[in-house]
DNA sequence: ATTATTGCAAAAAATTTGCAAAAGC
DNA sequence: GCTTTTGCAAATTTTTTGCAATAAT
C-alpha cells in the first residue's frame, strides 16, 4: 500500500503543484499526530521543527491535504474545526462527551446501510455522512 | 399544547429575563420563517418589521431561543451556522445535497435505536445526535 | 425604582488574501 | 527561468462584549 506520503506526492504532480519543505514538514506533522487536531495544534506542533512557519500556510496546506483524501473536517460543535486522520482509517461515526470533550470512534455497518438505504428512498446519490452523537461518556458519569 | 410564544413567556419569566419587543418580533419571524435560517437571513427578515434592531440583540435572542429548546442550531459544512424549528417538530436527520444547497428532512427509528444501542455499549449517556448525508439529490442528478 | 436589555461601536476570533521575496522543478 | 509557494501583514468574516441610554416589570 502506497505511504501517506507517496499519495500526496503523487497528488500534488498530478495538479502541477510542489513539493516544498513545509508542504513536507505539515504532512509529517499531522500524520504523527493524534486524530482531531484544530488548526492551532498543528502550527504550534509544526513551529516546533519550522519555528518561521506561518498559520497561512498550515491552513492553505490542511486544505491540500484534505483535497488528496489524507484528512478529513470534523465539527464537534463547539466552532473549533478539526482535522482528522483519513489514512488507513475506516469510516467511523463519533460520541462526542459534552463535559470533557473526549471523542470515541464508533462503527456500525448497520448504520451505514441504513444510510444507504435512506438515500436510495430519496433518489440521493451519497458522497459522505456523518453521525454524532453528543452526552456524557462513561468516564464522566462518575465525577460529579 | 402550549404556543411557542407561551413556552418563551415562561421560559423567561423562569430564568427572571425579560419579554421584550425586540425577543418577540424575533421569536415571531424565527417561527413564521422556513427553518435552516441563518443569523443574516433572520436579521434581514426582523429588520423589515424593526429597522433600527442591533445584529448582536439577533444573536443574544437566537440562544435564548435555542436554550429555551425552540430553536436548534444546525451546520451543514459550509461554514454557516444556521437554526431549524423544534417546535412540533419531530426529531431528524438531514440530506445535504452539495450541488444546490437543497436540505431534506428524514426520519429513521430504526438509526435511532442503532445510535441508543452504540451509546450503550459505550455507557455512553447521549443526549442529542445529529447525523447528515451529503451527497447529489434527485433534481440535480438530472442536471449537469 | 430596580434590573435587564438594547443599539452601537469596538474587540475578538477564525480564516483568507495580496504581494514581494524565496524556493521548487 | 518560469511558476508556485511562502511569510507576513492586512483584510474579511463571524461572533462577542462593554457600555451608556432605554425599556420592562
Amino acid at each position: 500500500m502506497k505511504s501517506a506520503e507517496t499519495i500526496f506526492r503523487q497528488y500534488l504532480k498530478e495538479k502541477g503543484l510542489l513539493y516544498s519543505k513545509q508542504r513536507e514538514q505539515i504532512l509529517k506533522t499531522f500524520m504523527k499526530a493524534r486524530s482531531h487536531l484544530a488548526i492551532d495544534d498543528l502550527y504550534n506542533a509544526v513551529r516546533k521543527k519550522k519555528p518561521r512557519i506561518g498559520l497561512a500556510t498550515v491552513y492553505r496546506t490542511m486544505r491540500v491535504i484534505c483535497d488528496c483524501g489524507l484528512a478529513g473536517e470534523v465539527d464537534f460543535g463547539d466552532g473549533v474545526r478539526r482535522f482528522e486522520h483519513k489514512y488507513r482509517h475506516q469510516h467511523h461515526h463519533h460520541l462526542v462527551c459534552i463535559k470533557c470533550g473526549r471523542v470515541i470512534e464508533v462503527t456500525s455497518n448497520q448504520i451505514e446501510s441504513l444510510q444507504k438505504k435512506l438515500a436510495r428512498q430519496h433518489n440521493f446519490a451519497p458522497t459522505k455522512d456523518t453521525m454524532k452523537i453528543f452526552g456524557i461518556c462513561s468516564r464522566c458519569q462518575g465525577n460529579g
